[in-house]
DNA sequence: CGATATCTTGAATTCCTTCAATGGTAGTGG
DNA sequence: CCACTACCATTGAAGGAATTCAAGATATCG
């Protein structure tokens, strides 16, 4: 696994060594799940460490290994994944910065799928010891971790009803609301535009659709001017419309 | 929501005023996920109220609604479900006897998709306040729902990589090798025959398949003496064979 | 600036859907 | 006991959505 310890950009050091800032997008992803009071917080950004960059399309769980530690994805993008007997790869979930990469550490599951960055990412690490010790005298810690598997549970079943009963067109609308709608949640939508490191054919292995349709799929909703995508860049045009055609209604996100 | 008191049917009595028997797949269940002692095992049973007979096709969780007790499927079978505007319906995943229907109590969240009863059903229920006081002193009883929780999210998954990556055949392959393994670790499999009160057009809103894809493609496995399928009962004829075509690892069904 | 990856386009094919009709089976009531 | 009804399974034929194959255009990066 490349990776390396992230340079301090000049910024002051929390205890761990953690410069500040880097995990304010994971505090406030707890805090969407449920509102933490500021001590509790602090409690559990104080537990962070590892912090480093990890190179795009490296796998850093792996299918079927018990966890020793939380991973958190601090920014960039990343996905869980199964690769086929036939060399196919199947996208089942997006991991957005603040979430927890795997939830299975919280019934002391293995990992169930592998889980593999897309873009250039940072990740945070948790000793799972003293998470385990911090949840037992701050609740809300555990609640919004639980919250978070929840969630994420909810956006797999909607992928199945994409792929299931929903046209390209139908589920790349769908998909891109999904995005805007967690990215904006932790403040990473900026005038409706937000990054997306993901190439058409990645974005095919998520949707289930071949890369020439992925293609052909897009080129129909720029025309009807409902999005932007280019350079790893995606600007929302007309979410209403977009939520229209995708009928999608961001209530399953929610906590 | 057509619900009556079951009958006794001779049975002797728990406190509680549920017969003897009813609760086993639940406990079964349960062991599976996390061993639970005598005496855990017997709290958890104690606390099931309202054990009642629910009629088909009876939608008995509601998407958005908060819960105030789990409900646990005591037999029979049942479905998440989500019903979309062009009234196309897609499942998300089977309940199988000894299953809450819905983990959404764990971090009390609001139910996220409807739950369906297919054929008739027995259903028992939990207060969730009673569950709760439980829980914290009986934490493996927490540890096991966690991981039915964690399984459910595999399930999930799965489905999605059917959906998105396996064909027609292989979907109903991989979903019938999921019920025989699900179902027997119940012991709802006699001789490699089970039973699933689903019709074939209920198998298509599961599959992402049309009714007429799924008559064709169980022909297919029919053909190839793979399954035999009539009359609400599955027979698996070559588990091993079934496994090969549809690329079945049951491993995401352990805890 | 050349090399590689990604995006784009066209044409042929495949898998699955839709429509429509028939056959089978179980339950209901005369 | 048999007609009647309703639901489910099955079959054929036509159409459509998405895939595959193949090639060319554009971007990206060392």
């Amino acid at each position: 696994m490349a990776s390396q310890l992230i340079e301090l950009q000049g910024r002051s050091l929390q205890p761990s060594g953690v410069p500040a800032g880097v995990l304010d997008l994971f505090i406030r992803r707890l805090s969407a799940l449920c509102p933490l009071q500021m001590h509790e917080a602090a409690a559990i950004a104080g537990l962070v460490r590892d912090v480093s960059r990890v190179s795009p399309h490296t796998t850093i769980l792996e299918d079927g290994i018990p966890a020793n530690e939380a991973l958190i994805l601090l920014s960039g993008l990343a996905c869980h994944y199964k690769v086929l007997d036939t060399a196919r790869r199947q996208m089942t979930g997006f991991v957005l910065p603040g979430d927890f990469c795997d939830y299975g550490f919280l019934s002391s599951s293995p990992v169930r799928q592998c889980v593999m960055t897309l873009g250039p990412t940072v990740m945070g690490r948790i000793d799972l010891k003293q998470l385990s010790a911090l949840g037992d005298k701050l609740p809300n810690i555990v609640l919004a971790m639980m919250r978070g598997a929840s969630a994420e549970q909810a956006c797999a079943r909607e992928l199945v009803i994409s792929l299931g009963a929903r046209d390209a067109q139908q589920r790349m609308a769908h998909c891109l609301c999904e995005l805007y709608t967690r990215l904006r949640v932790v403040g990473l939508v900026d005038r409706g535009q937000f990054e997306l490191a993901l190439t058409q054919a990645e974005l095919g292995e998520a949707l289930g659709l071949s890369t020439v349709h992925v293609n052909r799929t897009i080129q129909q909703l720029r025309k009807k001017k409902l999005v932007a995508m280019a350079q790893g860049k995606v600007r929302i045009l007309d979410f209403p419309s977009l939520a229209r055609i995708a009928a999608f209604d961001g209530r399953y996100l929610r906590s």
